[in-house]
DNA sequence: AATCAATGTAGACAGCGACTACATTGATCG
DNA sequence: CGATCAATGTAGTCGCTGTCTACATTGATT
């Protein structure tokens, strides 16, 4: 379909344009300067197509943050299948992937920190959330059982336990901030390694 | 100049007002809802008035998430000065009084995690950011001269000491269950344990 | 008392969100 | 096969917003 971009009438997949082109704008202009009618502009289509995917802004960029949810709990699963069967070993790796899949997409990981989301109340935008959120918390649960932190309230360790990838991708992101660290990789596996220790347990 | 708000052709501190009017916009609303026309309207000023004092949106944003880490970093050295002067308790004590400004002051700390923040590159806003981030880093530095993982990277433990906070900020403001939960300073001490443990030295 | 910089007002214009009525098309089905 | 129809794109409109300019008011300075 990406060819089809230009020839007729429809378009052919107008949406996910819509998402990917919205991307690239929030990335080198914000969100703030994101507009359903740039969007239009840029992709060659009359100011009103874009509403019939998404009614309002509001509703671009709940789905651009549900697209991200999907994506970075697609890349957080992938990551902990890459590295075997040890529940330290896969949350680690997990909080790794967290971290990269972060910087390698700003624009969308940007989209679902934004605060405006949590007052837009979108059933589909809190589904991919919790879908998310339940992966870490059982990840972060069996290792409980191996004696992380055995005698910490699940909630409480798996507060902590989030917040390090989340805070860390939220300063690494911004464009003045840490990012430009020399190697993103070491920093990333001995940041997560203060947060889920695996060195003892490889080595 | 509280109560000068309605009288005379000149406001008396109109500046202020529009920072504070904009807090609560941004709490009700959201960042998106915020308008310069709208806040002049609620504070019975001319639409033309808020350009005095904040040329652009993006200007109001950058004053807010000043004002916001000004606030922060007056918060955390605050929390600290009520704790004595052992390093690992006043880096607790600047960790938990981190989460407590931010649930009591959302529309302030979101403003600050604004991400297209970064794409105005405001000196002003830069300066205070680099302020506190500062002060957070001499407390991390000072706990590492006393073991606190004295092997690592300052820069990697120092990313690691902020994330925490940052990020648990972040879920708990957008959670709102959480956020007014009963044992809201249970789970923030808690938290803060499992990054800088301090219940061992005062106990 | 005159002056002036700071601050507020009024008007104008283009761009945007959001709605409506209308047009085109590919898929479905008799 | 050809008619039908839901999905999707177009064109027009309206009120609101950002942003600029010219003008008005006022407190402070001298």
């Amino acid at each position: 379909m990406s060819d089809a971009d230009q020839r007729s009438y429809h378009h052919g997949d107008l949406r996910q344009a819509l998402l990917d082109r919205a991307a690239e704008v929030i990335q080198s202009r914000g969100i703030e300067a994101l507009t359903l009618r740039g969007l239009a502009r840029d992709l060659k289509v009359s100011h009103g197509a874009p509403n019939r995917h998404f009614s309002c802004k509001a509703d671009l960029l709940t789905a651009i943050a549900t697209e991200g949810y999907s994506q970075l709990m697609r890349a957080t699963l992938s990551a902990a299948n890459d590295v075997g069967n040890d529940p330290w070993v896969r949350l680690n790796a997990m909080g790794q992937g967290f971290v990269h899949w972060a910087l390698n997409n700003t624009a969308q990981f940007n989209t679902t920190m934004h605060p405006d989301l949590s007052l837009y109340e979108s059933a589909e935008l809190k589904q991919a959330t919790e879908a998310f959120r339940l992966t870490i918390k059982e990840a972060v649960a069996a290792t409980q059982e191996l004696g992380n932190h055995s005698e910490e309230d699940l909630e409480t360790l798996n507060l902590f336990t989030i917040s390090v990838p989340m805070g860390a991708a939220m300063l690494l992101t911004q464009k003045d901030g840490l990012a430009t660290h020399v190697k993103r990789d070491k920093l990333v596996a001995d940041l997560i390694e203060l947060v889920v220790p695996i060195r003892e347990r490889t080595s």
